[in-house]
RNA sequence: GCGCUUGUAGCUCAACUGGAUAGAGCACCAGCCUUCUAAGCUGGGGGUCGCAGGUUCGAGUCCUGCCAAGCGUACCA
């Protein structure tokens, strides 16, 4: 247990016992269970933990707030930890935690490490993470990127408070989109065979696409070289030539099978999905973001997963034909409308083998489940819920969290992104240009469902107004003290240090200590908020604390007592700031 | 039209989920900065929390109605 934990049980424990004498003494109802809320004040001339108890029982208690806080005040026991408890404002109780207890947090920290801040209040709870997701059509984009630092950070939240976590990528290999990509290959594949053609505008025109082409050359030859003029015999026309778009490029998709053969357009498919899906896996793996599991959607066809859902859904009255499509009854769900889950040609809609998919995360038997989805796509969420409903299972287990796209900055100008023409900023030229640290930070330094500005020039500059630099620095900073212990010739005297902390006695002193001392509540709170900006805002705030402190105090001075009761209050500062960082997959540098 | 999200300082964003005087960083202003543990330091001004009602001891936070922006509103994924 944490020494914040201890304290707060402490205080809720005080006031339990206050209720309670109140309640032999008749002044308070003894029916009346309140849930004692106890939290950290804001200004410090209000004490370190204040509770409200008053103020919400004195309606109940017919009389007034203040006049009760006084009888609760009277009633409470003492104890070593509180060195003074005030009545304060409309009815408040401010508690004054004693200086000696204060200190403590810093031998905790010393005693915990890289263990402290770590909670087991998610007591191994099963929780499954899905997040990134993105289509196996062409790399990830800063998009992509920000949903990627997210659900890794909190993923790595939820462990570090004792939830049992599955992290997951639902691999879109089957359906529509990658017809598209597999014809896309293929024709480009025709054209470095010599072929000259259109390239159909709804086809996938990034470059990537030519070198899969290529590589589909190097391992086949010419073996799925098809003239043009049979390819393209008797086909409907084009958008640019007054067609539908998508009419076209599904009937191209069909020659392709034709022509192809099942085993052939196998191939071509696969030689894009694996080679898309490796490039995927290693750009995140080197963003720092790793799966238990990658998930395919194809998988959920072939062992008969969605038929299977659908069944369950049949038999529950929930589907019915129209139009020559199957259609689930989403709307008597709390969604807007019906959705098709099987189109009029046969085929299963993408939605279909997501009701399967979830299916199957249920039956797996996670406790919670949670969906990163970029916010584009929140009008899903609906039909995803009726359809846990329809299954017969509690949608509230499952949780989707929406991230916003951010919009990139060089200073002043605004970084142009266009998906169309596949003219888009990857992640991977984000990481190289500002690297991987300042992207993880930056990209989860705002709550996940603002909209974001994120300035390309601030997160390479090396100066205090870049958020990761002057959080790492400190980290660095800390490290750099260190070095020059030797050079003066002291060592780190820790139980001497721990002997002598009362000398840490002033204002920048005791502003650290209750900074330290709130790290767990900011884990605990950003893991079950789903928040980890709240963590960055944290490290930032313990930075500035301690630079300021920096520029305040010198550590390395001469009386071993003082010296060595810093060097403990800095290097607990060094070992909060690395557990946060690595929480957030960003790195503690030594020196910088 | 309907739905979801957002609206807080000039700008980018916080605010312990209903608490006390709404906070940071840029930018701005004023001092300091020959020495120090390189990436300056210290202080200051700046607000009708989109607007209007409501709920209660108490509202940026909850409810209602407007206004504005983004997204969505497929037998695409």
């Amino acid at each position: 247990m944490t020494i914040r934990n201890l304290m707060k049980k402490t205080l809720e424990t005080l006031i339990s016992k206050a209720l309670t004498t109140l309640q032999a003494n008749g002044i308070l109802d003894n029916t009346l269970n309140p849930t004692i809320h106890v939290e950290r004040t804001r200004d410090s001339s209000h004490g370190d933990f204040a509770t409200n108890i008053a103020l919400v029982l004195a309606k109940s208690a017919k009389t007034n707030p203040r006049q009760l806080a006084q009888q609760l005040i009277e009633a409470m026991p003492a104890n070593d930890i509180v060195s003074k408890i005030e009545l304060a404002g409309a009815g408040f109780i401010n508690f004054f935690i004693d200086a000696n207890a204060q200190y403590q947090i810093i031998s905790t920290i010393h005693q915990q490490g890289n263990q402290f801040g770590l909670s087991q209040i998610g007591s191994g709870k099963k929780v499954q993470v899905e997040f990134v997701s993105a289509n196996p059509t062409g790399p990830l984009h800063v998009g992509h990127g920000r949903g990627a630092a997210y659900g890794s950070a909190v993923a790595n939240l939820l462990v570090a408070t004792g939830f049992d976590v599955h992290k997951e990528y639902y691999v879109n290999d089957a359906g529509r989109q990658m017809d598209i990509l597999a014809t896309s290959v293929w024709l480009r594949y025709l054209e470095a065979c010599g072929e000259t053609l259109v390239f159909p505008c709804n086809a996938y025109r990034g470059a990537y696409v030519r070198d899969l082409a290529q590589n589909l050359v190097s391992n086949q030859g010419k073996n799925f070289v098809h003239l043009h003029d049979i390819v393209f015999a008797n086909l409907p026309l084009d958008e640019t030539d007054g067609g539908d778009k998508e009419i076209y490029i599904d009937s191209l998709i069909a020659r392709a099978k034709q022509l192809l053969g099942a085993e052939g357009y196998r191939t071509v498919f696969d030689v894009g999905l694996t080679a898309i899906l490796e490039d995927i896996k290693e750009d995140l793996a080197e963003f720092g973001v790793t799966y238990h599991q990658w998930f395919s959607e194809r998988s959920l066809m072939d062992d008969g997963s969605i038929e299977n859902a659908l069944a369950v859904l049949r038999e529950n009255n929930h589907l019915y034909e129209k139009d020559g499509a199957i259609w689930f009854k989403s709307s008597e769900l709390g969604d807007e409308k019906d959705r098709v889950v099987i189109r009029d040609n046969g085929h299963y809609t993408y939605f279909a083998s997501d009701i399967a998919y979830h299916w199957n995360k249920l039956e797996r038997g996670f406790d919670v489940l949670i969906d990163i989805w970029g916010a584009d796509h929140h009008g899903y969420i609906a039909r995803v819920k009726a359809a846990l409903t329809a299954l017969g299972a509690d949608e509230n287990k499952l949780h989707v969290l929406l991230v916003q796209f951010a919009t990139l900055w060089r200073g002043e100008e605004k970084v142009q992104m266009s998906t169309r023409s596949g003219d888009f900023v990857t992640l991977r030229e984000l990481r190289s240009e500002v690297g991987r640290d300042a992207a993880r930070f930056f990209y989860v330094m705002r709550r996940s469902e603002q909209h974001m500005d994120f300035d390309l020039e601030l997160a390479t500059s090396k100066s205090n107004e870049n958020p990761v630099f002057y959080v790492q620095y400190a980290h660095a900073r800390v490290c750099s003290v260190f070095r020059q212990l030797p050079e003066k010739g002291y060592i780190h005297n820790v139980e001497l240090g721990m002997a002598n902390l009362p000398e840490l006695s002033a204002e920048h002193e005791s502003v650290l200590l209750t900074t330290l001392a709130r790290y767990p509540e900011v884990i605990e709170r950003a893991a079950t908020q789903y928040e980890p900006h709240l963590l960055i805002n944290y490290l930032r705030e313990l930075a500035t604390d301690f630079h300021t402190y920096y520029n305040a105090h010198q550590f390395l001075v001469e009386s071993a007592t003082l010296r060595n009761a810093r060097l403990n209050l800095i290097s607990s500062v060094q070992q909060v700031l690395v557990n946060g960082l690595i929480l957030l997959g960003i790195s503690a540098p030594e020196a910088m």
